[in-house]
DNA sequence: GCCTGAACGATACTCAGTATCAAAACGTCG
DNA sequence: CGACGTTTTGATACTGAGTATCGTTCAGGC
């Protein structure tokens, strides 16, 4: 009896209790029990009792770091987009299970704690090569951060659409839509000494925290009024 | 003995335990035994051994619902940018806690995970709210997602370098400049439908009278990035 | 056959988190 | 002041995750 190997058995079983009886109604014992194995044998393949629900994540990590180490500043683009799109071929290549423990993720809070933090991992990752790439320009590390951050963003709206919609039609159409968006977005970045000249006018009111709205509304429309306008963005705050 | 409150004497124990001691060294019998009650107590105080370190994060999250639900599609950004500066501020507030707790957290995965999960909760409500604002429009989804998370990527990354300083310069300014950061990016997505008719005009947000001078500062500000501009046309309301 | 090393199972332990209940502390009203 | 109901506290006991240890089993190689 019993042919796959330990680790899938304890996976299969672990998946069937939390479905008959919940997760925290499944105790390491009874998943244990169920894979024909004992308690300490599941510790050794799981370091969690949430682990068994998200196995290969270090692989598919390594995987995307290994693409993004493969790139330059000048391929960042087209690196990162590769990047994103390795994660999603992860999950639909095994919908089923990616399925499986979507459903389960959104009713257990420990598990949905779990997955974001798997996330941020993704993200911290994304936003060190970014970084990287752009550290001779100003605002690197923000830059990096936004970039990195609105990538992730994207990929998790459309990994969410398509799993909510029951894994059925192809996610890579809006997958690259997103990222299309994402790209466009940012390409207003590129030159941000470009924007300080583009913008050409900007207000500067000072004023102090007790001042009533409408004494900076008139602080405000003098300012505009008067059209010599020079200084940057505003500062607040004594 | 023992004047400040039992939560107060709880949560110092605490801190001062896990720098003596570390983190996962510090068992909860400890913390109560320092601060001179008893286990019991500490769980009817705190939820959690993590809580401890992360006190008033449900009623940080609850000003930032409000603050958004006091606002409507049309006063969006403005709204938006007052959230987040809600949250610096509740940090800045607590320069010493936030220091101490931001060294802690640096050491310890537990913390950093909880942290983690606790911004994804912003992350969310900012998601949230946005998307109802958006929901007339395409790709609101999308668009929610991209938005909420570089508002949130644009406060991480202040707060972090504000905290790396050891707290000691103003984090306001770098805050406003960051989230022009991302109100720029974001200006060629927003009511694409308004940008041709807009050249030339300054639409400053309505505001009511009990607006605190940040709030309307915000507003001008954000109008102003978000629309080209030459001449005031100020119009206030209420 | 025997030796060696890895995988396994049993046991015991620590500690977070929960539940329960009894004993204080406290304010209130008579 | 004293009886009484409420709230706060502390003690105890329990569940279950995660760790450590150790003896056993089982594999293949000599």
């Amino acid at each position: 009896m019993a042919r796959p190997p330990i680790s899938q058995r304890l996976a299969a079983a672990a998946i069937a209790l939390f479905n008959e009886n919940g997760y925290d109604e499944t105790t390491v014992d009874d998943i244990a029990a169920r894979a024909g194995t004992s308690r300490s044998t599941f510790f050794r393949y799981y370091r969690s009792k949430e682990d068994v629900i998200f196995p290969d994540h270090d692989a598919l990590l390594a995987k995307v770091e290994a693409r993004l180490t493969a790139s330059t500043a000048d391929t960042a683009i087209v690196a990162v987009c590769d990047a994103v799109r390795l994660v999603l071929t992860h999950y639909v290549e095994d919908a089923e299970v990616s399925l499986r423990r979507y459903r389960l993720v959104g009713k257990v809070p420990a598990l949905r704690d779990r997955e974001i933090v798997s996330v941020a991992r993704y993200q911290r990752l994304f936003r060190e090569f970014i970084a990287g790439w752009l550290s001779d320009s100003p605002d690197a590390a923000l830059r990096a951060e936004l970039m990195a951050s609105s990538v992730v963003a994207a990929h998790n709206q459309v990994l969410r659409g398509w799993l909510r919609a029951g894994g059925r039609h192809d996610p890579f159409g809006p997958l690259d839509h997103a990222l299309q968006y994402v790209i466009t977005t940012f390409r207003h970045l590129e030159r941000p000494q470009d924007r300080a000249e583009d913008a050409g006018q900007v207000v500067v009111a000072t004023f102090s925290r007790a001042a009533s709205p409408e004494a900076v509304m008139d602080a405000v429309r003098a300012h505009l009024a008067t059209a010599g306008h020079t200084g940057p963005r505003g500062r607040r705050h004594e």
